[in-house]
DNA sequence: CTGAAAGCGCTTACAG
DNA sequence: CTGAAAGCGCTTACAG
């Protein structure tokens, strides 16, 4: 049995395929009394509008990738939920790929729009791919610069880590840690480290930090030794919230009180460490980038013009682990 | 400009569309001279091949929804992740549903299988409507019965709990408790519950248990009260790693060490909830369940007979939080 | 306000 | 082994 098509509804409403058309698209032109009729068709012979046939038609897709490097951390996965639903109320829907450090998987985001499976696509990832590559491709950026002219969306990494030491230093703190996990690729999280080294130069503090490239899982033995190395630190500054909640659940263990013997704020506070999480930090607006990034890519899919350079402002949230009020 | 479409292809190439399509997709009977001419061909035009054209004629997108509630949360994070995989390497996209508790979002699916665009679904979610919209929609559910046969993929919940719970008396626990978030629907994860009940009746054991409907990220009034309540426990069996987490978060902030003071297992020992979670856990084959879940769905797609009920074996991971090894 | 027709880019029996 | 042709289901100028 064929499935019942637009050409169906017209026969039985005894309009064309075309009027049958501008109904479903909303279009102003038909007469209410037609539009009506044509409607009470569709509803007798629960016609549904098959999207290939619109797609192949249109050269759109009304799809979107969103792709991240895994999904199972708290920073990615608040940032994928934000762009579901901005997706979702512009009427598109959303492809999730995790390029898993891949980068084969990052080719196939190109491809895809080259096939015309998806409009476009949000990176929040390393890629390495050179500008010819990307050319004509709507794509935005999340955290890093990429060849070409991908417009680029992040959260100010070095403010806002600035703003968190000087917190420190108003209370008092002078042996001020900083540790964290260094992206690969060079990419905005980078400043959150630069902001400390130009903090610690200006006060005349001492080094006592740890950057290096570990992999998503594998903190504890960065931490581990970050703490060894520095066991009487007076605060810690911590790049994200993985690595806090390590300095965090390592020196509870030790007997440590916080904010009395130590204090700790995160990057990247996101709410699910586990539930009741009090680590203080700075909370990027991860809905406020994700609307921006989205609404990017659909000027760049629309051909309009845009943002190329997109800073989104964090806030300082404080009170449970630093002695700032 | 037009883009390059297989018709060009087959004009610079001196071939039919028709071939050229064979060789697109394969097709042993080409001969191989003439398949390396239209590859070449392909090659210098740059030719992609658009799926929409492809998806209209064969009325199959190879694409498939993942609907999950959150998807800020290790169980759902990992399944989503397996689940990608197993669908990439099939040639498949995944689509990314949330649905937030939202009703309404769940009924989008079904929409999307007959706009044709997607070829079907798999839901971690719960899910009320009646067997009648189901119909004709391939359709897998995790961890939950839903009406009509829509297959089911779970772990086994009652089993391994129970297994847990005779560690703990092996070891000489006897204040056993139990703590977790009931599921606003019923669903298979109400197993751990019922192992928890029966367990306790067999051994005449007082029942130590607090099982309530809390939304995700609550949990920490749940465990607070739980811990209250009983604040003599030898043991916990904590239902999910959120509700795990917070119980050895609070014990230890508490003074309380694991586990000679109190032994801890929960069910569903994701990795990431902090690097270098140490609590013990029955860990659900996530990869199994999504594999499953997977073939499952490419069986009804394709029409083919499949397994009904799937319960997949779970693996008790020990050492840490609980006396047993 | 509406219809007839062209065409989006592909695949697949069918015929040879 | 290959070609010509029909058709998947839609949208959109164009004409009236």
């Amino acid at each position: 049995m064929r499935e019942v098509s637009i050409k169906d509804v017209a026969t039985k409403s005894g309009y064309g395929v075309g009027t049958v058309s501008r109904v479903l698209s909303g279009d102003k032109s038909v007469k209410d009394s037609t539009r009506e009729k044509i409607l009470k068709t569709i509803d007798e012979l629960h016609y549904v509008r098959n999207v290939n046939g619109a797609r192949l038609r249109t050269k759109h897709s009304g799809v979107i990738a969103i792709m991240v490097p895994i999904i199972n951390h708290p920073f990615f996965a608040e940032f994928v939920e934000a762009l579901e639903e901005e997706a979702n109320q512009a009427g598109c829907s959303l492809l999730l790929i995790t390029s898993q450090m891949n980068k084969e998987k990052e080719g196939e985001i190109l491809l895809k729009i080259k096939q015309h499976e998806i409009d476009g696509a949000i990176f929040v990832t390393h890629y390495e791919h050179d500008e010819k590559e990307l050319e004509g491709c709507p794509l935005v950026s999340i955290d890093r610069h990429l060849p070409g002219n991908v417009p680029l969306v992040t959260s100010d990494n070095y403010g806002s880590t600035m703003k968190a030491l000087e917190t420190f230093y108003a209370h008092g703190a002078r042996r001020i840690g900083f540790v964290g996990t260094k992206p690969t690729v060079e990419s905005e999280v980078s400043q959150r480290k630069k902001a400390y080294d130009d903090f610690i130069a200006e006060k005349n503090l001492p080094d006592l930090s740890k950057w290096e490239d570990v992999s998503h899982g594998q903190e504890t033995k960065l931490v581990e030794a970050f703490l060894k190395e520095h066991p009487d630190l007076d605060a810690v500054f911590a790049s994200n919230i993985m690595v806090a909640a390590t300095v965090y659940a390592l020196s509870i263990q030790n007997g440590k009180r916080f904010p009395e013997d130590l204090e700790l704020i995160s990057y990247d506070g996101t709410s699910q460490i586990w539930s009741g999480n009090p680590i203080d930090c700075v909370r990027q607006d991860i809905r406020l980038m994700a609307k921006i990034a989205f609404s990017t890519l659909q000027d760049l899919i629309e051909e309009r013009e845009c943002q190329p350079i997109n800073i989104i402002p964090t806030t300082l949230i404080l009170g449970k682990t630093s002695k700032a009020k």
